[in-house]
DNA sequence: CAAACATTTGAACATCTGTTCAACTGTTTG
DNA sequence: CAAACAGTTGAACAGATGTTCAAATGTTTG
């Protein structure tokens, strides 16, 4: 996706905006700062992809290797190894190696409370 | 983003999966059902991006127009429509209308917990 | 009714994303 | 050490995504 900001041009005069100059300085002040934004929308962005969540409901019950994972999943081994490098980065799920084997599991609980609350607004 | 399965085929034979077998019965039995890693994936997409990140931090503060918007984010009004169209399919605005005017507000609370709880991991 | 305005919509485009495939790095074991 | 295995990596590809632009839809107002 791309995250580019365009400023300035292109953007029309708006009228109306002088009557709603208050909510516009409202919503101005109580905003996240702009690099909390990408940070939240890089974050989300890696819950946004069913093999990655399925990863991680897997990692939920406990530490999984590799291998375990891609059939589980009925997905290609290189294609879970890509994700999984995806989740490491956003410090979603940590491992150990054990001789030719590499454990995965989950970094901490945050994951699971974010997964849970899309749950909640999903089954509303 | 592809959300196609590919099941059988590719999908290597792994050996020590036997050795695994019940860290991955465990993983298949606790996991969420397809439908809800699909709309789980589907919500958190929705969040993946910063425009509709800010559009959201924005409406926090209460309920603005297209037109407001468009200028408090310095983006196009017709990329600020695009995007709502987006966060009312997944339910997490609504509008109203008056006159030529159509006001976005947040259509629940879990906007602000699910950015909360985001919110919570970057800032590790 | 025509002009002005707020917003929506669809097509086009460049960019990003996830999977595959092949080649590679480590690690164990015969 | 060579073979086998677990996993990683990079290039390539098809498909998805976000913005722009132009045209359309509603709504108000002169």
């Amino acid at each position: 996706m791309k995250e580019e900001k365009i400023f300035g041009e292109s953007v029309p005069e708006c009228e109306i905006s002088e009557v709603h100059k208050n909510a516009v300085e409202n919503a101005k002040s109580g905003g996240y700062t702009e690099e909390e934004t990408m940070k939240l929308a890089e974050l989300y962005k890696v819950f946004g992809d069913t093999t990655r969540i399925r990863i991680l409901s897997a990692l939920m019950q406990g530490e999984l290797c590799v291998c375990d994972i891609s059939e589980l999943l009925c997905v290609s081994v290189s294609a879970v190894s890509h994700q999984l490098r995806i989740l490491k980065q956003a410090e979603l799920v940590k491992y150990r190696r054990d001789g030719k084997v590499v454990y995965y599991s989950l970094a901490d609980d945050h994951v699971k409370t974010i997964i849970a609350q899309g749950a909640e607004h999903i089954n509303e």
